[in-house]
DNA sequence: ACCAACATACATACCAGTAGGTATATATAA
DNA sequence: TTATATATACCTACTGGTATGTATGTTGGT
């Protein structure tokens, strides 16, 4: 009913976002309403307003608040004096083991695999996804190009394409099951994926 | 206005199931209203409630329409004096290229993963999906257990699972990413990672 | 004093579901 | 075969509920 200060009002927004996240992980982004997210931030439909224009917008927020691009590991990825083999190991390993711990990012995937209708203001949001891995192919396919051909005797750039967009299908493929069972540890069984595409481009490691 | 004959009736049926399966396509299954649907089957409200309780009953006839179980092509795998390994293959193309050959069915898995929210009721149908990558995977676990020694040599029970896992999420990210993109051949994307996958498993074949 | 940070109340609109009617197909009896 | 009864396949009109967004009020920070 009275004014909060700068802080306060921060916090007020990070408790909408974090009640949005719940609610569409439970409900459905279109099935929750504002009303239920201001309720859950103890709120009323004000204050959401005032910090946000729509669902749409509380969405992005979301996904600014939560979301750690995996682009941003590229850089270490490339980095010199590692071996590319590992390199790649320990950047998804890094990623997928920060996803098991923490709720807010499975909550987060699964509202984008399950519980999301990408259709009018959300599909751009979905053709962001699609780049994505096609930029994560992309950077797959970097590291794989350092690989020395002693360890790699059929290198070749078709093999290396190939292999980079199967080693994202693959990973794909082994997250999105995983949020929706949630059995198991993710971080190993991204880890024996991984190691079956690299075995099967016949590449020798470990 | 008047009472249709049977078959006039199964046809509206028929033209509402397509009517609702494109709209979900392009609208998302929560954005798309019965009157949206009864409209485009140039029908109203009333036909559509005379065929279906609500929005959910109609979810599932699109299914029962138009999907074709994978697991009915199990049988057909584990028929006698074919080799296994290319039994797998024929079976998975056969799916996959049906699939890209259907409108219908494309756009049933653009639903499924891109336009559909899985919560309250149709949280059921996300369980039942998880269950059927399960059985998929102890079908070809099933078919692999059947590879002779001599093309498979370091074949064991765990790997036989392993892979089994590992084919099903290479084939759910290949196909996933191709609903999404649309670009490529689907089958050949498909059968290029499978062969990658039984390739990592150690098996010779072709 | 003024504006940020809300709360309250409301206008608008839409949408699911239903009640009741209607006209014909179809089953049944004669 | 024909007359009749009844179920079927819708259409129209309506209700009740709900959600979005806004307009306005309130109060305490700065």
């Amino acid at each position: 009913m009275a004014r909060k200060t700068k802080e306060e009002a921060e916090l007020t927004r990070k408790k909408l976002i974090k009640s949005a996240l719940l609610l569409f992980s439970e409900q459905g982004v279109a099935h929750t309403t504002i009303t239920d997210i201001a309720k859950k931030a103890e709120v009323t439909k004000g204050a959401f307003y005032w910090h946000f224009k729509n669902r749409l917008e509380v969405f992005d927020a979301i996904i600014d608040e939560y979301s750690t691009p995996i682009e941003d590991q590229a850089d270490v990825m490339l980095k010199e004096g590692q071996d590319p083999v590992e390199s790649i190991f320990n950047t998804v390993e890094f990623f997928f083991s920060k996803v098991e711990s923490s709720p807010e990012l499975i909550a987060l995937y699964d509202v984008s695999y399950f519980k999301c209708e990408y259709t009018d203001e959300f599909a751009s949001r979905l053709k962001f996804e699609q780049e994505q891995l096609l930029k994560t192919k992309d950077d797959f396919a970097k590291v794989l190009a350092k690989v020395e051909a002693s360890v790699w005797p059929n290198k070749s750039d078709d093999l290396i394409e190939q292999i980079s967009m199967s080693m994202v299908d693959m990973i794909l493929g082994t997250f999105m099951r995983w949020i929706g069972s949630r059995s198991g540890s993710l971080t190993s069984q991204v880890r024996d994926s991984m190691a079956i595409v690299l075995k099967g481009a016949g590449i020798k490691f470990n």
